[in-house]
DNA sequence: TGTTGGCACTCGAAAGCGGTGAGTGCTAAT
DNA sequence: ATTAGCACTCACCGCTTTCGAGTGCCAACA
């Protein structure tokens, strides 16, 4: 069912109009706007036939055509052309990005914050997925008696740390044994690979009593667990109110509940990277528009997303919610260009 | 000029009858859900007065009367009583405080995350001023060759740490030098009276040499002054939009805007807790209401501050922030009982 | 077969309008 | 100082009217 070649060009200045007005567009506007060859009358059976097919749907009889989830769909898929960004918008971007920063998670921040700015939607992160990351060092270091911090240095350069109980009559020089034997044994393994029992046996050719050991190694162990949990950092959301799409306090009040429930939100779009890897992606960009975001209160939104790198093994996303009404062209494009910053930048850091 | 009696307690009606219904109250319904002795006729012009004095407002001349700043502020300075939590709130509270959590900054978000889900406001915490506190440890970990990791160890169980870049070549061994040096001279000074020149001078008897020295102080240095940067938590924002008192986008939007500012709502966190330091303060909590919030865009809003204690010396903020036509006593009595357990559980931490 | 002008029809948005009722201030009597 | 009474105000509700952009359909045309 291949739309024909006005059909598509009436469909995609149907989406340009809505977005820049907010209005529901009819054939008379759609002629003066655009210098269709025809008469109003042709495009209203155009019309038609794209409702027919499910483009475009219209809020009530006598207004105008609105594109649908499926429109929008279509739109992005072969329709829209993405341009590019101006110098100016790339300096400014680039200005923010580059900054000081050199730590990993500041980074990512800092590019989370240009993509809310720069587009003016919520942006989000999710933190490195570390599975894949290996152990570069991992201390335990005494804090007081019963008490120390087990500091992980994983490859692509990131360090987390945690604060568990011990023994209390484990000594100083135990711990350093003890730390440095784990250590040697689990050096270079990667996090998915390193389970309870690896730990525990990498302690093994220590003389320390087993009982006092057992403790630890279990809060090593679960140090390194928490290590590799996703999170995610959300940004803007308060942005949302500026649109008319959700000037109805209803659906913003139900928006800004499902973003403020951060898991549910790192969840999803844990599901969106899945599907794309599993489904052989091509694009540089994921995006979901609409009803086809799973998420209760987000019908009138799209959510884009891109993967960023550390490494060749460690990967995360970045995205932005906006209302599903928007420039994708522009603010695809600005995505793309954030993300390309963002792992340039990472690439220094490693 | 004092209130006389049937004053103070019409104030009192009005303020509770509009925090209940959210409507302005007349003569003739004050009459009719409280048994004052008189006719409405009276309690009119007990209105004319209270409004002469600025306790009260219409909203317009047909209505009936509406607290205004200064009449809730009388009201929760001299009119409301405090009431007590009921046996199962206090539970439900200890429940969610007294989890498994024993890292102070875990506890002191899920005592926010409490604070926000038994008030259905929006809830708040700074982290712990840690100027007071002293260094307990300092550890400089290398991580890579250029690459290391500052551990501070502070009084009151805190653990802060940073990445740091210091010079290629410097050795391992000379590290483990450098941070036993410096952690000998800097052991047991409160952090506030750290310097750069204490720093430096703290390494003067290693034989590092001393174009290597500087850059790794320096970062020592910063690392320190960076743990006690203050940093506020904020948590359930969207809840605002429940209430009829921001139902409009304008308000709504200015409100959440606001508060996205954290570095702003964290000033004036700051700020309250100053004066009232330097006001010898009595109360458990500060307040403050409507207009006299300086912040944009709150002006509907109250504003509910109180402290919480690790060790002696160190301190931080929780608070919440909901529409100025809120259930004072209730709020106050929560947020006092979140405040106590929050307490009793840092301290068993130390 | 695709295109066009014409026309009756639809329906939301905006504007106008009168009634209702809770509330007020004022006054004169208690 | 308190009260009953009364005229007045004004937001709110529901109703009707008008307006106009937009539609579907039909008959005519290339």
């Amino acid at each position: 069912m291949e739309l024909d070649d006005r059909k598509k060009r009436v469909l995609q200045a149907i989406v340009d109009d809505y977005v820049a007005t907010n209005e529901p567009v009819g054939s008379k506007s759609l002629i003066e706007r655009h210098n269709f060859q025809v008469s109003s009358a042709t495009l209203r059976n155009d019309m038609a036939e794209l409702e027919k097919l499910g483009f475009i749907e219209k809020p009530h009889t006598s207004a105008g055509r609105v594109p649908s989830d499926r429109g929008y769909r279509e739109y992005v898929d072969s329709l829209m052309k993405i341009d590019t960004l101006s110098a100016r918008e790339q300096e400014e971007i680039e200005a923010n990005i580059s900054g000081t920063v050199d730590e990993a998670a500041e980074l990512i921040k800092s590019a989370t914050h240009t993509l809310s700015e720069t587009t003016g939607f919520v942006s989000l992160s999710m933190s490195p997925r570390l599975r894949k990351s290996f152990l570069k060092q991992i201390k335990i270091l005494m804090i007081e008696p019963g008490k120390a911090l087990v500091v992980l240095v994983l490859s692509a350069g990131v360090v987390k740390d945690k604060i568990v109980r011990i023994p209390n009559f484990l000594t100083d020089e135990q711990m350093i044994k003890l730390s440095g034997a784990i250590e040697k044994n689990l050096m270079g393994k990667p996090l998915d690979e390193i389970t309870l029992v690896t730990v525990e046996s990498a302690a093994k050719d220590t003389e320390i009593p087993n009982p006092l050991l057992k403790q630890v190694l279990y809060e090593a162990y679960t140090a390194i667990k928490q290590a590799d949990q996703l999170s995610i950092y959300l940004e803007g959301e308060h942005k949302m109110l500026a649109f008319p799409d959700f000037s109805s306090l209803g659906r913003a009040r139900d928006l800004l509940g499902t973003l403020s429930d951060s898991g549910m939100v790192a969840g999803y779009v844990n599901e969106m990277e899945n599907q794309a890897a599993s489904s052989g992606k091509k694009d540089s960009y994921m995006i979901r528009i609409g009803q086809e975001i799973t998420l209760e209160g987000l019908d009138d939104c799209s959510f884009i997303t891109a993967t960023y790198n550390m490494g060749d093994t460690v990967s995360g996303n970045i995205g932005v919610i906006g209302p599903k009404r928007m420039d994708y062209s522009r603010v695809i494009s600005k995505m793309d260009f954030v993300k390309r910053k963002l792992n340039e930048e990472l690439k220094k850091l490693t």
